[in-house]
DNA sequence: GCCGCCGATCAATCATAGGT
DNA sequence: TACCTATGATTGATCGGCGG
C-alpha cells in the first residue's frame, strides 16, 4: 500500500506545452545522519536535518574563530564534547568555511544600488 | 524556552520582494532555459546587474525558483506560458536532435 | 582506495510580505 | 484582525570533481 501523490515515474500526464526535464527528477538520498537507533517505530528514526542547539552552535563558532581548519584529533574531540557525528562536525567546518567566503565578497562592494531617491 | 530562536540575530528578519524587473528578469532566464534552468556564474553576474541584486539573490532564487517548479509544476503552468512566449528559445543548446525548422514544443 | 575540501545544489524550514 | 499563500534567506547535508 503505496501511495503516490503525483503520478508514476511512467506515462505522467503530461500538461501539454511543459515538458518534464531531468533537473527535474532530480531526487537526492536523504540525509543519513547520526547513527543507527532504534528505528522502525516512528518511521524514520534519523534521515532528518540535524537542529543543532545553541550550545554546539555556540562551540563551533568558537572553535571556527580559532582554526578554520580541524585537525582529525580536534575533530573527534569536539564530536564528542558536543555528542555530534564527526561528520557533522567536518560538514559543519566546511559549511561555515562556504560561508565565510560568501560574506566576505559580499561585503566587498554592497555600494551599488543606493536608494538616492529614499 | 532560551533555546528558542538566535532569530534575534538572522539576517532573514527584514526580507523585501525583488523588484518587478528583478523578477521579470529572472523569470525570462528560468524559462527560456527550463531545459537546464543552472545559469553559469558569467550569467548569475549578468542576471544580477540586470536585476540590481546581488548574484548571491540571484543564485537563492534559481534554487527556490526549482525547487519550487518542481515541486509543484501545475502551479507554474500559466507562468510558463507568459514567458514561454515573451521569451525566443535559448542559444545555448545542448544535445539537440539536430532538426533545422521543427517545432520542439508541440510535436 | 580512501579522505577531506571546494563549489554548487538540494530540501526543509524560518520569518516576513502580500492578499482575502 | 485572523488566516493562508508567496517568497527571500538560511543551513544541514548531498553530489561530483580534485588533490594528497
Amino acid at each position: 500500500e503505496d501511495k503516490d501523490p503525483a503520478c508514476p515515474p511512467e506515462q505522467c500526464p503530461n500538461a501539454s506545452s511543459t515538458q518534464t526535464f531531468d533537473w527535474m527528477k532530480v531526487k537526492r538520498n536523504p540525509p543519513k545522519t547520526a547513527k543507527v537507533s532504534e528505528y522502525g517505530l516512528l518511521g524514520q528514526p534519523n534521515t532528518i536535518r540535524t537542529n543543532f542547539t545553541t550550545k554546539q552552535l555556540t562551540e563551533l563558532e568558537k572553535e571556527f574563530h580559532f582554526n578554520k581548519y580541524l585537525t582529525r584529533a580536534r575533530r573527534v574531540e569536539i564530536a564528542a564534547t558536543l555528542e555530534l557525528n564527526e561528520t557533522q562536525v567536518k560538514i559543519w567546518f566546511q559549511n561555515r568555511r562556504m560561508k565565510q567566503k560568501k560574506r566576505e565578497k559580499e561585503g566587498l562592494a554592497p555600494a551599488a544600488a543606493s536608494r538616492s531617491a529614499k | 524556552v532560551m533555546i528558542l530562536r538566535s532569530r534575534f540575530l538572522d539576517a532573514r528578519r527584514k526580507r523585501r520582494n525583488f523588484s518587478k524587473q528583478a523578477t521579470e528578469v529572472l523569470n525570462e532566464y528560468f524559462y527560456s532555459h527550463l531545459s537546464n534552468p543552472y545559469p553559469s556564474e558569467e550569467a548569475k553576474e549578468e542576471l544580477a546587474k540586470k536585476g540590481g541584486i546581488t548574484v548571491s539573490q540571484v543564485s537563492n532564487w534559481f534554487g527556490n525558483k526549482r525547487i519550487r517548479y518542481k515541486k509543484n509544476m501545475g502551479k507554474f503552468q500559466e507562468e510558463a506560458n507568459i514567458y514561454a512566449a515573451k521569451t525566443a528559445v535559448d542559444a545555448t543548446n545542448v544535445v539537440a536532435q539536430g532538426n533545422q525548422a521543427n517545432s520542439p514544443s508541440t510535436p
